[in-house]
DNA sequence: AGGTAGAATGTAAACGTTTACATTATAGGT
DNA sequence: ACCTATAATGTAAACGTTTACATTCTACCT
C-alpha cells in the first residue's frame, strides 16, 4: 500500500498551524485570517496534499456517491436518463455507482445489501422492483437511506417514495389512439417481461384505448418482447403467424420495435404498408430506423436530472416528507412507420 | 443522519466479548473459538449489525471500488465492455463507477483528480487521454494507483500501463482489403474525432491497406463523423457530394455505420447497390440494420472481463511490473451492406 | 500438581479527518 | 494603558474499524 501519502499533519507542520487550521482552511476559509490562510495555501501546495476521501467520508458519514439501479446499462433510453443524472450529479458533486439489475427484479437481499452498505448516499431506482417494496420499505425504517424512484411508475407500496416520471398510461393510450385514428382495427402489442412494471402501465393505456373505442384485443395479440431485440423478433413471428395478423404493432420500447421492423422485413413484408409498427421512448435509433419509427419521446434528460436533484434534496435535508410524484411531459413523435391498414 | 446505527460495540456487549472479537469473527472466523462465535452470530443477527463499510474502507486503505473512464456511456460498444467489466467485478466484489468524458480528452486536472481521490482502488481507461498520458504517469509514480487500459490502442507515453484490446491496425486492414477484394477501388473512410487513439490505428490500417493495394486516398474522403449518428450523417453527405465519390465507405464504428446507412438512403441511393458500407464492433444494432451490417467483431465482453481481472491482479499485488498488451482476437462479420461496385 | 505451548481473547493504538470547546490573539472602545 | 467582545487558533475527542501485542485460557505433558 503506498502509504507515504501526506496528511493533513504533514500540511500543518510545514505551515507551522495546528491541522484543525489547515482543515478550516479547505472547508471554512472565510474562518481564518488571510494571513494564515495563505501559509497554509501555501504549504498544501508544496506538500501536494490533498484530503483523504475516505477519512473525510468516514468521519462526515457521507460518500457523496449515489447509487443508480437500472434493468439494463446497454439500454439507449436508460443511457438518456443516466447522460441527464450525470449532469445534476456533476453539478452537485456525486459520483455515481451504477448497478443493472439485467432486467431481472432484485431480490430482497440484493437490495438489503445495496441500503446497509453505507457506501452511497442514496439511490435512484430505474428499475423495477414492485414484489419487493415491502422489503425496501422495511429496510428504509431501518436505515432511512434516500431514495427517488425514476421512469417506473411507482406501485403503491414505493409509493412513499418521491418520483419523476410520464404519464406511461395515457402516453400509451395516445399512441394507441393514433393508431385507430389512422384506420386500424387489428392492432397487437409487444411489452415487456411481468416484472417491469413501466410497461406494465403502457399495456394498460393500450387496453384502455382499445376498450374505449370498442376494439377487440385477441388472444396472442400480447407478448413478451423481453424488452430485447431479439426478444421482439420472436414475438413479432408470432404476430405474423397469428390467425388473425394485426395490422398494426405496438412495442413497449424502440428496441423491441427495431427488432420489430427487422423481423417484419425479414418475413418479406414491408413497413408501413403491410403492417404499422410504433415504439416507446424515442432512441437515438429511432430517427435512423428503416423506415424511421414513429413513437413517444419523454425528456429523458431532463427526467434524470430532476431525479438527481430531488435525490439530492431528499440528501441534504434528511427526507423532505414530500413524496409527490413529478410528472413530465411526452409527446408523440410522427415518422413514417404508420400508414392506414391495407384495404 | 442516522446516528441510531448499531456498531461492532453494541454486538461485543451483547455477545459479552470485545470488539476485537467480533471483528475477527467476520473477518478471520477460524481464529476464533465455535462457541464464542456462534455466540457472536447470534448477536449480529439480533442486532441487525453489518459492517460500516466506510469505516472498513478508511481504516484498510480500500473501497473495493473501481472507476471506469469511457468516452460515452451510450455507446453500444462500451456498453457491452462494460458488461464484461461489471461480471468480473462481481465475481471479485467490487464495485463500478462510471466517468464519461464525452468523448472529450480528459484534461490533466480530471485525471489527477481521479487519481488523487483515493476513493477508488483503480482505474480502468476505456477513453482516449494521450496528450495527457505523460501527466498521468507523473501522477502515478506519485501514488500509485493501478491503471489498467483497455480497447484503446496504447500511445507511447501510456505504455508502461497494462492493456488489452485487439489488433485495431491489422482488423481496419483486413475489412479494407475485403472491400478491395469485392472490386472495389475508391474506397472513403468516416473517422473518429483527431483524439481519439482508436480509430487513429483504425485509419492506420485503412491507408495501409490502401496503399499496398497502390489505391489512391483522394482529399476529402478522410471525413470525420464525430463518432455519432449526426456526425456521421454529416461526413456521409459530404462523401456523396464529392466530385469522385466512393464507391464504398469504411466506418470506424457501427454507430457512425448505421448513421451513413440511413444518410446514404435519404439521399435517395441504395446499399449495397449504389455504395457499399462497412462498420467496426458488431453492436447489436449491426444485425438489424437495413440492411443487415458488415463489419468486425470484437469480443467485447471478454475485452471487459479480462480488462477488470487484469486490473484486480494489479490492485491485489501492488503492480506487477508486468504491461504486456493482451490482444484479443476479432473477426470480420460479413453481413449484406457490401456488393461489388456498379460496372 | 505443576509447567508449558499454543490457542483464544482482550487492550489499546492507529487510520485522517472534523468539530465542540478551550484558549489565546486582536482590535476597538474607554 | 486597560478592559472587553470577538476573531483566530489550538487541543483533543470522536467516528468504527482492524490489528500488533499483551494477557488469559486450555489442554496436554511430565
Amino acid at each position: 500500500m503506498a502509504r507515504s501519502v501526506i496528511s493533513i499533519k504533514e500540511v500543518a507542520k510545514l505551515a507551522g498551524v495546528s491541522i484543525a487550521t489547515v482543515s478550516r482552511c479547505i472547508n471554512n476559509p472565510e474562518t481564518v485570517r488571510e494571513r494564515t490562510r495563505l501559509k497554509v495555501q501555501d504549504a498544501i501546495r508544496r506538500t501536494g496534499y490533498s484530503p483523504n476521501t475516505l477519512a473525510q467520508s468516514f468521519r462526515r458519514g457521507r460518500t457523496n456517491i449515489v447509487m443508480v439501479v437500472l434493468p439494463s446499462v446497454g439500454d439507449p433510453f436508460f443511457t438518456m436518463v443516466m447522460q441527464g443524472i450525470r449532469t445534476a450529479a456533476k453539478v452537485k458533486g456525486y459520483s455515481i455507482i451504477i448497478e443493472d439489475t439485467q432486467f431481472n427484479t432484485m431480490t430482497a437481499d440484493e437490495i438489503g445489501a445495496l441500503v446497509v452498505s453505507r457506501q452511497t448516499d442514496g439511490i435512484i431506482l430505474l428499475a423495477s422492483m414492485s414484489p419487493f417494496g415491502t422489503k425496501v420499505l422495511s429496510a428504509r425504517s431501518h436505515r432511512a437511506l434516500p431514495i427517488v424512484i425514476g421512469c417506473e411508475t411507482v406501485s403503491p407500496e414505493l409509493s412513499s417514495f418521491p418520483s419523476v416520471h410520464i404519464d406511461n398510461v395515457a402516453a400509451a393510450k395516445e399512441v394507441t389512439n393514433y393508431l385507430i385514428q389512422k384506420g386500424h382495427r387489428r392492432i397487437a402489442m409487444i411489452c415487456g417481461q411481468e416484472t417491469s412494471l413501466l410497461t406494465k402501465d403502457r399495456e394498460f393505456g393500450y387496453r384502455g384505448a382499445m376498450n374505449q373505442a370498442k376494439l377487440a384485443i385477441e388472444d396472442g395479440w400480447v407478448v413478451d418482447g423481453r424488452l430485447s431485440l431479439d426478444g421482439a423478433m420472436r414475438a413479432t413471428r408470432k404476430l405474423l403467424n397469428h390467425a388473425h395478423q394485426p395490422t398494426a404493432i405496438f412495442c413497449a420500447n424502440d428496441e423491441m420495435a427495431i427488432g420489430c421492423l427487422h423481423a417484419i422485413k425479414a418475413a418479406g413484408l414491408n413497413v408501413p404498408q403491410d403492417i404499422s409498427v410504433v415504439g416507446f421512448d424515442d432512441i437515438r435509433y429511432a430517427e435512423v430506423a428503416d423506415p424511421p419509427l414513429t413513437t413517444v419521446s419523454q425528456p429523458a434528460e431532463e427526467i434524470g436530472e430532476r431525479v438527481m436533484y430531488r435525490l439530492y434534496r431528499e440528501i441534504e435535508q434528511q427526507h423532505t416528507g414530500d413524496v409527490k410524484p413529478e410528472i413530465v411531459p411526452h409527446k408523440l413523435i410522427i415518422r413514417q412507420s404508420v400508414a392506414p391498414p391495407k384495404a
